[in-house]
DNA sequence: CGTGCCGTTGAAGGTTCTCAACCGTGGTGG
DNA sequence: CCACCACGGTTGAGAACCTTCAACGGCACG
């Protein structure tokens, strides 16, 4: 089956001293196997705490303000693990960017099955280390920097997890519209479409159809991401 | 020892099947004590993943942008556990807002010595998800939200955190200073400041001194928070 | 009692948003 | 195969919100 196949590649990622096909199966049982073929939301139920895996494909997480303002906290892809909580200040859903395969889990469940499994906890733990480091830097972007800054960060983000290196160039093929990375850096879609122009302008980026970028110089555009 | 008896605190609060007092000992020798007496950095080496626990006090975890801008990304108070990362696009310092002890443990060796004891690994999940959810929520706040209801989420937020109610109001005493509350919601003093009396002339708060706010209307605040 | 820092308030300026028009691409149907 | 349509993206002008610069007020400390 397509969806235990998913499962399989989900638990090679996890480094077992041994195989522990007990709670393997026991997880088994709780995945809620999700697929798209398109663009759409992917359907969790709400009220519950949920752990995703993506197995393939790109996904947004949208939060909802009052008055229909979303922000993007955040893009997961193959191979990534994300938590969605049911109490939080802000609603939230999960979107699919392309044909996209996951497996949800009801958080409780799942933590209470691989309690005594200590590998399991301990991926859970460095994946969500990781989205929090990339959320705080993502504050950092939102609360402090203006635009050019935000993009020219948010595409030497991207182009380090889905970028093709070709000699000192990179090539993005970004799987997400001008309105998502605008929702995602706090920004209109006019204003990322003025900037993705100065980039152009300033001989840093090119850009191919809608969703091809290719980084004629990623140092200079890092050293206009305004890190440090 | 006051540092003995503070990890003490700290491992009460995980909850054990059984005492691992070996694991506790082992912890025990890696653990940095930290005091301050007032506001001031908390001294942690660079080039290390720090976990700190904040055994009481008040504390804010900065990131440095380019050109000197600070981005607090989270305040942390007693009982608190957090994560520093020393490879990030920003570079992160932790800051006591008043007399704080705190213990920190190399993040490496933290996780190598409590692989075998879920309970570890377990609040620290905990935790960690709870830190991501309310990163998540900031950067609604930052990428969507005017100045209003940024504060108005702040004051919420914190009221819950370190609030105390009385009736249907609520007190609460800021460690904080307007120039740190600037910094977390990525607004000047002098912005912060207007709000204060904006919300002070509709009848939500009124403040006593520097760092006292009473929330007269928590629901209207959180009404103007822009929540969903 | 003076000094310094933090907080408050005002006026001018800048960056981004909003509104609007136009363009280009990709897909569909004749 | 071509024409058309719909959508996403680009560009421009004016408005809004926040910042910047500046001055003043007030509390805490020496």
């Amino acid at each position: 089956m397509a969806f235990s196949s998913l499962f399989d590649i989900f638990l090679q990622g996890i480094p077992h001293s041994t195989p522990p096909t007990e709670i393997s199966a026991s997880l088994d049982r709780i995945a809620h196997p999700i697929r798209t073929e398109d663009n759409g939301i992917m359907p969790l139920e709400n009220g519950r705490d949920w752990l995703v895996y993506i197995g393939g494909g790109a996904t947004k997480l949208i939060a909802n303000a009052s008055g229909g303002r979303e922000q993007i906290v955040a893009f997961h892809f193959g191979g990534d693990l994300l938590s969605i909580p049911a109490d939080a200040s802000h609603s939230y859903s999960l979107w699919a960017l392309s044909r996209t395969e996951a497996l949800a889990f009801p958080t409780a469940e799942f933590l209470r099955r691989t309690r005594m499994e200590p590998a399991f906890d301990n991926i859970l733990l460095s994946r969500s280390l990781t989205a929090l480091h990339r959320c705080r830097d993502k504050a950092v972007g939102l609360g402090r920097k203006n635009a050019e800054e935000r993009l020219a960060s948010f595409l030497v983000g991207m182009a380090e997890r889905i970028g093709k290196a070709a000699g000192r160039h990179c090539t993005l093929d970004l799987p997400m519209s001008r309105r998502d990375i605008g929702d995602s850096l706090g920004l209109t879609i006019e204003t990322i479409s003025r900037q993705f122009s100065n980039l152009r302008k300033a001989g840093l980026i090119e850009t191919q159809g809608r969703s091809r970028v290719i980084l004629r110089a990623p140092a200079q555009l890092a050293m206009r991401a305004g890190h440090i």
